[in-house]
DNA sequence: AAATAACGAAACGACTCGTCTAGTATCGTA
DNA sequence: TACGATACTAGACGAGTCGTTTCGTTATTT
């Protein structure tokens, strides 16, 4: 008995009894995402996101276990995919642009969701795993995949620990949101990306 | 008019009226402290604070604003100074050993607390600035002091950002630990101290 | 038409927060 | 000794949140 999930994913086969209201689910998700940019986390409660969606609160239960689970899921689901930077020179540069772009996404309205929900998911197991299968998983996935290629097409030294190598790189820019509050502008990025490209680059 | 502040600090003149019980802070913390540690964040209330702590719950909002203020004073009561790793050879070594004693402090019981109150930050910016000006800015005055120390000795080269260099060393072990769950383990220390290095010693 | 399942409305119990009221205890000072 | 100031206990309080549940309704398949 797995927890309801939202959507039937690729089963669109037709089931018994009333379909599921898309238009119910999209609602939820965008009032939620609506509370949250207009008050943040403290402004999203199951309640205000059924009353503001035009929905039963029943509904939302139906479909989601709790707030952060609605907010995963509008974050993922409004989450491009990254930029793979196709006219950057260098693996150095590419890196450079995805970490700046990250760090303005996390810092600014938008991603503001996905700092809630890494300080929500700290008490919460369940909210860590769905938030690292949904979010964390597909990015790092794409992440390794550019360090392999900078690798395959020579630029790199073979690197030996490619997790280690990406969370040096992100590491830091998540560190001083999350813990400094010091700002991530572009030249601490740039340190940060010379640093870790000194050992492993091909030169 | 400011927050009243736990304790009178240095001031230990008689005042007027009836004294504060220093029985009853101490009883407030420790309590704070237990709850958390047999239950997490989630056992913390003010009231199961206040009832095992023998304690009326107005004793502990006079004193502190909420609980996670109390857990605050809590974790920075219990602060141990950082080491100085006297006997240690170099100053990459200091900092090794430095940042595996912070891993293994923030992933057992005692520091969990702090991750705890990282989280609870997210969204308080009165706890941000307290958990900065208590815990936070401390830590990194010793840390700084280290760095100064090693370029004086000629060990370093002149370090321009001596703030960057310190959040790419622990940038690392916060984001794995905050973020991807993944272990903090000595190989791992290794990898980043020496990435950060490998740059700044002089040899 | 029957079976099925999602829907809306709304109430529920349990909990937490932070405030507040009363009455009491312990201190300095007049 | 009386008084003012302050801290204490006990507990009620209103507001809010969470997640569950009930009940009647609606949409779709068989």
């Amino acid at each position: 008995m797995t927890t309801p999930t939202p959507g039937r994913g690729l089963d669109t086969r037709a089931r018994r009894g009333r379909p599921r209201s898309e238009a119910a689910r999209r609602a939820i998700l965008s009032a939620a995402e609506r509370l949250f940019r207009e008050g943040g986390f403290g402004a999203v409660s199951v309640d205000a996101i059924a009353a503001a969606a035009g929905v039963s609160k029943a509904t939302v239960y139906r479909w989601w276990p709790n707030k952060a689970a609605v907010l995963l899921e509008s974050v993922v689901g409004r989450m491009r995919p990254l930029a793979d930077y196709r006219d950057a020179p260098t693996l150095r540069e590419k890196f450079r642009r995805q970490l700046a772009d990250t760090a303005r996404y996390l810092t600014t309205a938008e991603g503001a969701p996905v700092i809630a929900l890494i300080a929500a998911k700290q008490g919460d197991p369940q909210l860590a795993r769905e938030f690292a299968e949904r979010y964390a998983i597909p990015r790092r996935a794409r992440l390794r995949a550019m360090v392999t290629e900078g690798v395959r097409r020579g630029e790199l030294r073979p690197v030996k620990d490619i997790d280690a190598l990406i969370d040096m790189i992100y590491g830091p820019i998540y560190y001083r949101i999350l813990v400094t509050g010091r700002p991530v502008d572009d030249a601490f990025v740039d340190t940060v990306v010379d640093s870790a490209f000194e050992r492993i680059e091909r030169r």
